[in-house]
RNA sequence: GUGGCUGUAGCUCAGUUGGUUAGAGCGUCUGGUUGUGGCCCAGAAGGCCGAGAGUUCGAGUCUCUUCAGCCACCCCA
């Protein structure tokens, strides 16, 4: 068991490669504080009515692949599968239900109890936002532009958008009526999957990806006509807006989403070369109903994955990261001249510096590969001599030469 | 939940039709005379060959079981 591997669809992430995760979290960071978003950190745990109410009983997240516990004093929690309900559940204590508007941004890791695969984690991690309070087109597009704006800095070039409305909840019905009709002649040639959403989530028959289905999927009637006018003038003004930001989209009517709290704008950002799992953020406008609230907190945002966002950026070549800054290295011969480079290093560690030394006794031959193999530019070489003569030999890795420094003038030459 | 592929040193992998003490490259460590890295050379350490059972005189190699990983379906980010 315990033998080095982490539990199924885990992963430990070593420095050099978390290195880029605070990297990227940085630069999301970055982009979205131009467009007003603060931090917001929650539990990754809940109350598990928060996601069964958030999320809606039917989607298969809450049906199947939630981690849910028992906790001592008997209440029901579950890992978070998605980072939005939480964060409203948060935001309760703020005044957006009564429309004040809150901008923040999330970012940690999701449990969800699938069948890991490229891409796809148990323990994966989003990087999302919220505009919670305000209802407008103008805003679902700006939220767009900002997604498209973080894969640009990113350096996540070539990927798709796919934009679709889901209406408003009382357009479901008429909507989902027009559908249900034309499909009810279709249901014997459908996957037993689409025969159960018939059923039970007529819409996600939209995005079945099987052959047979999206034959009689082409074929369905122009649901978005039935929506309200309302509706339909509130998507064409998210188009317009983002073709006025010049944000390109491909209106897909197929596009569904798999949580039930989406109303009107809907959207998901693909790149391929990354296996079956194409998606590398989904968002949309969202009215989502919390226990014990009778009004639904209304509002709009998106979730990236980071762990594809990152396979993206490697398919690209197009990973970043910070360079780290060069380590002094210290070389002691003998345990007084190790004693004295124990006391220089904190020195210069207080200071700011970054400082490298050995701690075993080595020889100085074993110690001057320590310091290249560490990359450090300049290393300080102390024995018995010089600590006598109150000096330090400071040695330039890359050209080579060396000289002598008195103490007191070290720090500054360093 | 269903299927396919794969499990041999820290890492990437070889291991011929089952035959003695299990290999390479990289990495690590130590040397190549006094206190100097990278390149080169030499040497060393490091493996119950994923686990369990079976066939056999003999199993890393064959059979079964099991576990794990990867990939696909599914679902989603």
């Amino acid at each position: 068991m315990a033998n080095g591997v982490p539990p199924p669809g885990t992963a430990d992430i070593f420095p050099e490669e978390s290195r880029r995760w605070r990297k990227l979290e940085s630069v999301a960071a970055d982009v979205f504080a131009r467009y007003g978003y603060g931090e917001l950190r929650t539990p990754v745990f809940e109350y598990t009515e928060v996601f069964q109410r958030g999320l809606g009983g039917e989607t298969e997240v809450v049906q199947k692949e939630m981690y849910t516990f028992e906790d001592r004093g008997g209440r029901s929690l579950t890992l978070r599968p998605e980072g939005t309900a939480g964060v409203m559940r948060a935001l309760l204590n703020t005044d957006v239900l009564n429309g004040v508007e809150q901008r923040v941004y999330y970012c940690g890791p999701m449990f969800r109890g699938e069948r890991p695969a490229a891409g796809r984690k148990r323990q994966f991690h989003q990087i999302g936002v919220e505009n919670v309070g305000r209802v407008s087109p103008e805003l679902d597009a700006e939220c767009i532009a900002m997604l498209m704006h973080l894969l640009e800095e990113i350096g996540i070039t070539g990927s798709v958008l796919k934009i679709n409305s889901r209406g408003v909840m009382a357009d479901r019905e008429p909507a989902g009526e027009l559908l249900r009709n034309y499909f009810a002649g279709h249901v014997a040639d459908m996957c037993p999957d689409c025969k159960n959403r018939f059923e039970r989530n007529l819409w996600r028959i939209l995005d079945c990806k099987e052959a047979g289905c999206r034959q009689i999927v082409a074929g369905a009637p122009d649901y978005f006509s039935a929506y309200s006018a309302e509706s339909q003038e509130y998507f064409n003004r998210v188009l317009a807006s983002l073709d006025a930001l010049g944000v390109k989209y491909q209106v897909d009517r197929q596009l569904v989403r798999g949580l039930d709290y989406y109303v009107h704008t809907v959207w998901e950002v693909t790149h391929d070369g990354l296996g079956g799992q194409n998606a590398i953020a989904g968002g949309g406008r969202y009215e989502l109903f919390l226990p014990d609230q009778s009004k639904p907190v209304r509002g709009v945002g998106f979730a990236a994955g980071m762990e594809r966002l990152m396979l993206v950026q490697d398919a690209l070549k197009a990973a970043q990261v910070d360079p780290e800054e060069p380590p002094v290295f210290l070389v002691s011969l003998g345990t007084a001249a190790r004693l004295e480079n124990l006391k220089l290093a904190a020195k210069l560690r207080h200071s700011g510096r970054r400082v490298a030394l050995e701690v075993e006794d080595k020889s100085m031959k074993a110690q001057m590969r320590s310091a290249n193999r560490a990359g450090a530019v300049t290393v300080v070489i102390r024995g018995e001599d010089e600590l006598a003569r109150g000096v330090a030999v400071v040695k330039n890795m890359a050209g080579g030469e060396q000289q002598e420094i008195p103490l007191g003038e070290l720090a500054d030459k360093l």
